[in-house]
DNA sequence: TTTCATTTGTACGTATGTATA
DNA sequence: TTATACATACGTACAAATGAA
């Protein structure tokens, strides 16, 4: 009896590890069984329990430390991250845009978020935004660039949504944004304290409950960000 | 010389195949050196390279044919769909409802991009949807079930932003929400002809050339949905 | 600091399954 | 059906990293 057939022996391994971690109930970061041990359990060798767990570590499902052991990740959305920066690297026919693409969806929510932030936004938490502006004011002024503070703002911005999978989604984005960009020679930026202004429109309409106002702002910032990525800039 | 610190030589293999891609401009479906011919471009195993291969294998970076070759994938959101469902079955403060969460994302952007679609869907792309919806209702009255008439009404309605990646983002949604409430013990859904009658409303509302009333019958489509994510329902 | 056991990383040889021509 | 090229799987050996004695 060789195998079963139509599978695979490594995607078996793999939703068996799968498995085993749902069981078991184990959280990101707690120890798996070692390589040897899974090699009992599932009765495979050494090298496809590897083959497995390797494919699960790309997926950020397991984290494998050298000399150390094998834990449940922590399922991030690197992978997205990876699959696509490689496909826009890899668009042949450039005009289509693959960064256009990926800019227009974090357009469409952003622009639907902030309308069910603004509501529930406290004063604290604006504060909090002004300051963040603030910071990105000064590094513009310093010459410093300041992409993470820009991050920073639109991830504090949906914090109180309470929804763990938003920022993480639109951190995926951005970090795709900023790696493609400078891998392929970035568009120069819009000047720094345009982009400070148009953050901290954002933040004054927030302030004054305009919902309208607040969208229009995220939209006038999104529009500046655009003209950068027009196929035939 | 052992090797570079700091860095797995699974990584340095990983990133070499990825390049390779770039570089020679390969398309999705071409074929990809042999694991013999990386071992020596690489000077590394064939253990390695396999290894390698199989992470790459996950990311759908590239396809392996068992007996035939390893070829360029095709760089799909399956990993995204992986992990979503990882996560969403792994929770184990219930509560907080990753479904819910992959839910509201949806109905943001949905509710977004239908208002960019109102204006630019033609006659025809709106008789495509209705025979869908016609399908969906020649189903529902024979008890059989239409998920995928639904997915389809909502990847055709987006069809004309010519936006690629828009339809595989929600389809990814829609493909771990169907996963993981099947795997969970699915609550009951909506009675067939509500949810007919839901997306007969979206048509119709575009057909009137009514933004806000398409919104508006999209966000009613997914507070139905909702209420069968609710975590004490 | 050194030593040691544990665990993952790399390498190689061999046999077997699988798809194509 | 056969031949060929390829991926799959296994076993063993050794290297490298980590943590603890």
């Amino acid at each position: 009896m060789p195998r079963m057939a139509g599978e695979t022996g490594n995607s078996r391994i793999r939703r068996a590890v799968v498995q085993l971690i749902l069981d078991r109930g184990l959280r990101p970061g707690a120890p798996l069984p070692t390589e040897a041990e899974l090699m009992a359990d599932l009765k495979v060798s050494r090298n496809s329990v590897r083959e497995a767990l390797k494919a699960l570590q790309a997926l950020d499902i397991v984290e494998i430390r050298h000399g150390y052991g094998t834990y449940v990740g922590h399922a991030s959305l690197t992978p997205l991250v990876d699959g696509l920066t490689f496909r826009a690297l890899a668009r042949h026919d450039r005009d289509t845009g693959a960064l256009a693409e990926i800019l227009q969806i974090r357009e469409v929510l952003e622009e639907g978020l902030i309308r069910r932030v603004a509501t529930t936004l406290t004063e604290p938490d604006l504060d909090r935004l002004e300051k963040v502006v603030d910071r990105m004011d000064e590094a513009g002024r310093a010459g410093l660039p300041f992409d993470e503070l820009d991050r920073e703002f639109h991830e504090l911005l949906y914090a109180s949504l309470g929804n763990a999978l938003v920022p993480q989604l639109l951190g995926a984005f951005w970090t795709v944004f900023r790696r493609v960009s400078g891998a392929l020679g970035r568009p120069g930026q819009p000047a720094p304290d345009v982009t400070v202004r148009r953050h901290r429109d954002i933040v004054d309409a927030l302030r004054a409950r305009d919902i309208e106002g607040a969208q229009r702002a995220m939209a006038v910032h999104f529009h500046g960000i655009e003209a950068r990525t027009a196929p035939d800039a």
